[in-house]
DNA sequence: ATTACTGCAAAGGATTTGCATGTGA
DNA sequence: TCACATGCAAATCCTTTGCAGTAAT
């Protein structure tokens, strides 16, 4: 690996990245560092196309399927979510940030919240249930206030 | 519409189907009662395949095509909701009976939960952000308690 | 009689896979 | 070295679309 791209720069939160793949059997490849760089990058909820844009602007040799795979390993070793939410496609995200969305399904606003707005009701299935939710990322669908609201368009 | 077939013994809970597609400005034909009636008999969310074998059982000269047509026509009217939940594809129910899962990422299995058990959160979140929930079916995923417990396999 | 709906075939887009080559450990 | 990872191309799977014939109103 004798790269000396944007990815030297790269400075992660999570900076025991190259351990967790070690740790899971995986090697650290140029084009996982930098799909991992991508979804850091990326805010929010990242598609492929977005996420294939991004590498493909440190490196345009890297192609769909090993961004495809990349993912996969990463996901694998708890570096990145994959999220089932989007019609589209699966979205990726790095992991760690917990949060959760309100999507209005009439004006298309989409509201973020913080995990802990759900930890009563984590806890109560953990309690009622023995389940323990993992989800990264949760969608809701529904109303926003403006559009709740009778007096406004 | 002439048709003979096993459409006729069905005993929908929602009798106003009918009105409801004539409402929505749709006609009635009979590929849509059919698609109708499988995805009432069809447990929980169903994937376009179970929809489209039913569907066959039935009248096996409905095109794919078609199931895809009638379910958004069933959608649009209130009839049945779609999911994006399942990175297979996008699965239908017949809307009403709005409940959620709690999917075990490691075992498979899958825990149905009635929608009370979010009241609470659903709540607080039109209090806190004046925002209604409307999700049909809500999927969290996480470790069901034998996946949890270390002294089981 | 209109006009929407269906079946068929083909297109489109996302994701996966086989395989020869390249490369991290 | 040598197993694993990559790039390329082709294949698969899900879903949508164009069109001419068919059927609901």
């Amino acid at each position: 690996m004798k790269i000396a791209r944007r990815i030297d720069l790269m400075t992660h939160e999570n900076l025991d990245y190259i351990e967790r793949l070690r740790a899971g059997g995986y090697r650290v490849t140029p084009q996982r560092l930098i799909v991992l760089d991508a979804i850091c990058e990326i805010p929010g909820h990242a598609s492929l196309s977005q996420i294939f844009a991004r590498v493909a602007h440190l490196d345009p040799s890297i192609d769909r399927s090993t961004i495809y795979r990349a993912l996969d390993v990463l996901c694998a070793v708890g570096l990145a979510t994959e999220t089932t939410i989007d019609p589209q496609g699966k979205t990726y995200s790095i992991a760690g940030a917990r949060h959760h969305h309100l999507s209005c399904g009439s004006c298309g606003q989409i509201l973020t919240i913080p995990d802990e707005e759900l930890a009563d009701f984590q806890r109560r299935m953990l309690q009622k249930h023995g389940f323990r939710i993992q989800s990264e990322h949760l969608a809701f669908k529904g109303l926003c206030r403006e559009c709740l609201d009778p007096t406004k368009g």
